[in-house]
DNA sequence: AGGTATATCATACGTACGTATGAAACGCTT
DNA sequence: AAGCGTTTCATACGTACGTATGATATACCT
């Protein structure tokens, strides 16, 4: 492997052992076993290495929502929500350590425009992708009048790993909260 | 006003305008108007002030969150709902600017620990507080089985609000989130 | 007013950091 | 094997940083 993608591997194992912020080029050479004056060299300034690699980071967010599509059930969309999010909730304890390095993304998107861009591109997939999961269409048939299903669904998993993340033992179930949801659309 | 607490709203300011890690020492003197000195006379680093000013800023969610709470109409959950969720989204184009400080607040929660139990406190009063509100009953009633009511809600917000903060403009309207809500459960 | 505890201040110290530099090693073409 | 572009390397540089120090000022009590 080339020392540009040990160091990007590296750069992405930093972020999420020790965080954006406390991470140093010298953790990254040490950590990618590359050497130090490397970072210059391939990609310039570590930030914009660290930026890469939050970037690369945050995609592990889009497979696990991906992970959790596959195999929902042929059933009506209540059903399908309902399954999705147990299946989600289920890949956190054991796969869900992009967790950190995610919510890394988000608090620099506000210093790093690439970023945000990523993040903005991401989400406006999920909505889609999401949708059309409910709805058990493919996702081009997603209309624009569609999207605010997904943005439902989306908010529920992005909420739900807030809330995970900071108390994984309080949190309450996803199925719990599916059928929250169920419980307050048919009380009007 | 006492210097300890000029360098408390100075490092609130600093965090909300170039972010945790950005925020120097010799930032927040000057943002305080302070002596650089007085951070570790009065906090010890300049570590324990930044998380003692990360989460104070992220009691503005929490502000947020009840000021979109009163005076929410009485209606049956599900308009409740919506109303809030309404009110809420309008509120964060004016009055959103703590939400880089809390995802700050996030971001640095897996490495201070009093941080963490801080959103961990927020969210568990969150979930009790938004169940009574779409109940429609006070928060001393809310019983267990009720809390995923409010951790779904919880999420729809949490989640909103991540989807707001890298797209403003893409995001669907807090209106077709709730209408998204009962068009799911309607269909089984 | 005198004295003591608390707070503010200017400044210095040590260092950990990001990056630059120039040399060495490598790989490929001829 | 020679030559050349690319990559890796050890190391040095300048500095911006967090914190410590000791002096000075302020407030409060008697």
């Amino acid at each position: 492997m080339s020392q540009r993608e040990d160091l990007l591997q590296g750069a992405i194992t930093c972020i999420a052992e020790k965080g954006y912020s406390r991470t140093t080029a010298r953790d990254i050479a040490a950590a990618s076993e590359a050497n130090l004056a490397s970072i210059g060299y391939h990609f310039g300034s570590k930030e914009a290495l660290l930026n890469a690699a939050i970037i690369a980071a945050f995609d592990e967010w889009g497979n696990a929502v991906e992970a959790a599509m596959v195999g929902v059930e042929e059933a009506p969309p209540m059903r399908r929500l309902e399954s999705f999010l147990v299946r989600f909730a289920e890949s956190l304890p054991e796969r869900g350590s992009w967790v950190v390095s995610s919510l890394q993304a988000f608090a620099e998107a506000d210093y790093a425009p690439e970023i945000k861009e990523q993040l903005a591109a991401s989400m406006e997939e999920g909505r889609r992708s999401l949708a059309a999961m409910v709805l058990g269409v493919a996702p081009e048939e997603i209309e624009e009048e569609d999207l605010p299903l997904g943005a439902m669904a989306l908010s529920l998993i992005n909420g739900y790993v807030l809330q995970w993340f900071v108390s994984p033992g309080r949190v309450p179930s996803a199925a719990g909260m599916a059928a929250a949801v169920q419980r307050v659309a048919r009380q009007g």
